[in-house]
DNA sequence: CGGCTCATGTAATTCGTTACATGATTCT
DNA sequence: AGAATCATGTAACGAATTACATGAGCCG
C-alpha cells in the first residue's frame, strides 16, 4: 500500500496517541510543519481513506454538544507505519525563493541584499518558534522529536551564519 | 502580473542569455534544481503563456533539420523580472522524509539510524554534484550563481555534520 | 545500426492550498 | 456580547510530476 504524504503524518501522530483531525493539524503546525506540512483539505479526506482501508479507526467522542471523532491506529495501521519507517526515505525537497532571487540577482544587483535579509529573517523567526516548543520537546520521554527539533535549530543557525557572511561579502565587493 | 514558479526561473534564465526550452531545463537541472525545480510539463506551457503575455519572444532557429525555438526576454519581460526580484521573497519550503521518519522513530527505534544515513547520503551526493559544476560557476563573470552554489555546499556540509553527531548520540544511548 | 542527446509537446493523474461554510463552546 | 478556540468538512483552483509520443541528428 502506497501512503500519501498526509497519511504518513497521520499514522505517525496516531502512533503516539489517539487524536482528532483538528488535533493532528494543531500538532503538525507546532512540530512537523518545518519539514512536512499538512492542511485540512488533505487531512480530513485522508482520515476517511485510512479508515476505509482499516489502518485507523474513528470513535465518536463528543465534548458536551460539540461533536468530535478521535482516531486511533489499528494493528494493521501500526504494521503499515513500521513498514514505511523501515524503507529508505526518498523525499528531500527544498524550495527557497530567496536563493532563486539571489541566483538571478545579476539582473538587479541591489536586490541581492534584500533577498538575503529576508532569508535571514525567515530563519530567525523559525528559531523563535522552535525555542517556544523546545521545553515541551525536551521534557517528553520520546527522544526522537527532540532530536529533530535540535536539527531544526542547527539548520536555521547555520543558514543565519551563511547569510551574515554573504552580506559581509557584498559589503566588501561594494567597497572595492 | 502574478508569475508562476516556473515563470520565475524562465525569466531569470533568459535574462542571462537566450535559450530554448530544452536548454532551460538542462541548465535548471545543473543549477537551480537544488532549491527550485522545473519540469518539461511546466516549462513548455509556460513559455507559451509568457510569450502570449509579451514577456518573452520565440524565434525559430533550426539546427539542420532539427527544429528549435530560442526565446529571449522582451523589454517588458526584463521589467517584470526586476519587479519580481525587488519584492521580498516569501517561499521557504522544506520537505524532508528522513526527518519525518526520525520524528516518528519512537514506533520503530531501529529505523532512526537508517533515516539519518539516508539523509547523510543524500547530501553527500549533493556535494558531489555541486563539486562538478563548481569550476564553471567560479569562472563565470556573474558572481551571484557562485554565491548560491557555495551556500549549497555550506548547507549540505552542515547537515552532514549534524547527521554524524546524531548517529554518535544514538550510539551513546544504545551503549547506556 | 543502436544508443544517446537534442528538441517539443500533451494527457492523465496526483498533490496540495485556499477559501468557504457551518456550528458549538469557552473565555473575557 | 463578542472573540477566540474547537471541530469538521467541501469546492475550486492551481501546481507539478510522470509518462507518453514523436522525431531528427550525432557518435561509435
Amino acid at each position: 500500500m502506497e501512503l500519501s504524504a498526509t497519511a504518513k503524518v497521520i499514522l505517525g501522530m496516531l502512533a503516539m496517541r489517539p487524536r482528532s483531525g483538528y488535533e493532528i493539524k494543531a500538532f503538525a503546525d507546532h512540530s512537523t510543519r518545518f519539514f512536512w506540512t499538512a492542511s485540512y483539505g488533505q487531512i480530513y479526506p485522508e482520515l476517511r481513506r485510512l479508515s476505509d482501508a482499516g489502518l485507523i479507526e474513528g470513535k465518536q467522542t463528543p465534548q458536551g454538544g460539540r461533536k468530535r471523532t478521535m482516531y486511533r491506529l489499528t494493528g494493521e495501521g501500526r504494521r503499515e507505519l513500521r513498514r514505511w519507517l523501515d524503507v529508505e526515505p526518498e523525499v528531500f525537497e527544498l524550495r527557497d525563493e530567496a536563493l532563486l532571487k539571489l541566483f538571478f540577482a545579476g539582473a538587479k544587483p541591489d536586490a541581492a541584499r534584500k533577498a538575503i535579509d529576508a532569508r535571514r529573517a525567515h530563519h530567525e523567526e523559525m528559531l523563535r518558534r522552535l525555542a517556544e516548543v523546545e521545553p515541551l520537546a525536551e521534557a517528553a520521554p520520546d527522544r526522537f522529536p527532540y532530536m529533530v527539533l535540535r536539527c531544526g535549530v542547527d539548520y536555521s543557525e547555520s543558514i543565519i551564519r551563511w547569510c551574515d557572511e554573504a552580506l559581509a561579502e557584498l559589503d566588501r565587493e561594494d567597497a572595492a
